[in-house]
DNA sequence: GTATATCCTATCGATATGGTAGGGTATTGT
DNA sequence: ACAATACCCTACCATATCGATAGGATATAC
């Protein structure tokens, strides 16, 4: 399952790619035209500032904007700060990789081999997916 | 994340399924030879059994088997019993469905429509891939 | 009838999730 | 200067799920 995080995660990113402008938009702005929780949606959008995806301005007129284009934004990045690993089990992980426990040979474990295909073709979505082509539905 | 749930039991299937002959095979040698707990396994079992993956006999001699041939199974099946919906947002699950509370319109919604591109993806893998695939490994 | 093995229910600790509360800090406009 | 604005941070909590365990009931082979 994914994760709220992500999910208003992602909706705030491509609520702030919507806007021409580069003006600083505030939390309660986003967090009214896309129904989520302001607190919540705060501790999200300050994980995604740290992870440098956004920048902030404090004081009035102040909120988050977008670092870099939405066309320069991937997919793989804002999944892998906001839900973690793109594979469902760590021993296929690219950048969280961790070996099981119980399995003695991961190159004859079915599951291993099963879900390192999946894990290809999800990022191989993610790669491809920006954060301008999320705007265009 | 994968649940250790549907781990076991891919690996439960797929043990069952190297074997040559249709006899029954006892929780405990799946058991020990995966290096699955006994009691947890059973559980996993039995909710394949409910599911009409397995069979069962009692007693002495007694063990589970397969119902049909490896090749007969899909991965979707063994997926939707264990894990529940392949998708990982119920607003574009097939199975079980449900709309989002918050999200006026699901074709505007930038998660909808990422999240069903990689349902389509994941459900192409998992239906080409069979229990007889995963042996091969 | 006894050993074997499935079947079923209940419980438990640990962890993650989604959300809330409250205040601190920095910046801005006036 | 100062009050308003808005980010920043910590702590807490209710709920749910997960992985696992325990104990016994039921059915079968011999």
């Amino acid at each position: 399952m994914l994760s709220k995080k992500t999910k208003y995660g992602i909706k705030a990113l491509t609520y702030l790619a919507r806007k021409e402008h580069k003006e600083p938009v505030p939390i309660a702005e986003i967090s009214k035209s896309e129904n989520i929780s302001l607190k919540f949606l705060e501790s999200i959008l300050l994980t995604l500032r740290k992870n440098e995806l956004l920048g902030s301005k404090k004081g009035k007129g102040g909120g988050y904007y977008l670092l870099k284009e939405p066309s320069e934004i991937e997919m793989t990045v804002v999944m892998r700060i906001l839900e973690g690993p793109i594979s469902m089990v760590p021993c296929v992980s690219l950048n969280f990789y961790k070996k099981c426990a119980d399995c003695p040979d991961e190159n004859k474990c079915a599951v291993h081999n099963l879900m390192t295909e999946l894990r290809d073709s999800s990022l191989e979505i993610f790669r491809n997916t920006t954060l301008a082509d999320l705007c265009n539905c």
